[in-house]
RNA sequence: CGCGGGGUGGAGCAGCCCGGUAGCUCGUCAGGCUCAUAACCUGAAGGUCAUAGGUUCAAAUCCUAUCCCCGCAC
């Protein structure tokens, strides 16, 4: 088929190389623009763009597609479909309308629930022990359209928005490369989305990513392992100079009885308001990631956390 | 030039301010103890202290440049 592609992290990069080895036509791939990203402010090209480019595919990454010159742009390409997969851009109707059989869209939830912006890291945050993928076919509201495929994938209990992401872009890409035929063949089956069971994935903020050792220790690790790692949830320990910050990126809830932020043993089992945490996998300022057992050796936590 | 932290035996760190022949925890290897052990004891191997210059009688430590990693901000 004939398609554009829209999308912009590493999530969407796995179901453009799938379209690309179906052997689909990618006319044009869509991203957002490069922007002052990291560490010295460096303009960045997105993962999908560079993936694009590494491929000799054409990209266009205009900052808005309602832009009349973009859509007329987009009408010109004559496409069979549009897939757009976390593009991160509200697409206009005239866009979604162009294609000859319409836009697809892959989001990481079992709709309705989680739609949004962040749907991955949301249902870890909440324990949903079950997600997906869907292909949707868009509509002008938010993640609103017919579903007409869903994978359905278990969320492990040390599973982080990392492993999680891994997976559900796995299965995304190989359930959208075997949808498009079954849309192209008119065989596919929209199924209008409950009006039950509706929430939504809010965008995460950095400034929620601080931990809160009062909650319950299952809400705390859910918490942990679904920032993880990126912002990744944090708190602060008593360091030699000052306090230090210190990232949990993995976790996991046991037992235990004491204030919240005491540190119960020498392996990081922290107390939370209601049972314990023990952290598996930690990360301090300057440092890169390690294991609970390098962490402990490096640097030690005695007293309380906050 | 956004702010800041870090690169030291296989791993994780200390030492750097106040230059003077490298230390800790762990791992590895050998031996011992033990019914036994990821426990304990003894011993050993293993490091051009990121790289390149400079200062100095002497540099992991001070100065300059470069490379790489990371936190914040964005």
């Amino acid at each position: 088929m004939r398609l554009a592609f829209l999308g912009t992290p590493d999530f969407s990069v796995v179901s453009l190389d799938a379209l690309l080895a179906a052997g689909h036509e990618i006319a044009c791939v869509y991203s957002q623009p490069p922007a002052p990203r990291g560490r010295g402010k460096k303009l960045t090209p997105s993962p999908v763009h560079a993936f694009a480019e590494a491929h000799g595919l054409p990209v266009r990454t205009p900052a808005s597609m309602r832009a009349p010159e973009e859509i007329a742009a987009f009408a010109a390409l004559s496409l069979d479909a549009a897939v757009v997969v976390a593009f991160g851009q509200i697409l206009p109707r005239e866009v979604l309308d162009a294609p000859r059989l319409g836009s697809f869209n892959l989001h990481a939830s079992l709709l309705p629930r989680w739609r949004g912006a962040a749907p991955i890291q949301r249902a870890i945050m909440a324990g949903d022990k079950l997600t997906g993928v869907a292909v949707m076919r868009m509509t002008e509201g938010l993640d609103e359209g017919p579903v007409l495929a869903e994978t359905r994938l278990r969320i492990d209990a040390l599973d982080t928005a990392a492993t999680l992401s891994g997976r559900l872009a796995d299965a995304g890409a190989v359930l959208m490369a075997a949808t498009l035929p079954a849309i192209e063949a008119g065989a596919a089956t929209e199924t209008p989305q409950p009006a039950e069971g509706v929430t939504y994935a809010k965008k995460i903020r950095p400034k929620e990513a601080r931990i809160d050792w009062r909650r319950p220790a299952a809400e705390v690790d859910c918490k942990i392992r679904g920032l993880s790692p990126a912002p990744g949830a944090w708190f602060e320990a008593a360091g030699d100079k000052g306090p230090v910050r210190v990232k949990a990126l993995l976790s996991r809830a046991e037992e235990g009885d004491a204030p919240p932020g005491t540190v119960l043993d020498g392996d990081l089992l922290i107390a939370c308001g209601e049972g314990a945490v023990r952290i598996l996998m930690a990360q301090r300022e300057g440092r890169g990631a390690q294991s609970a057992a390098d962490f402990v050796r490096g640097f030690r936590l005695v007293g309380a956390v906050a």
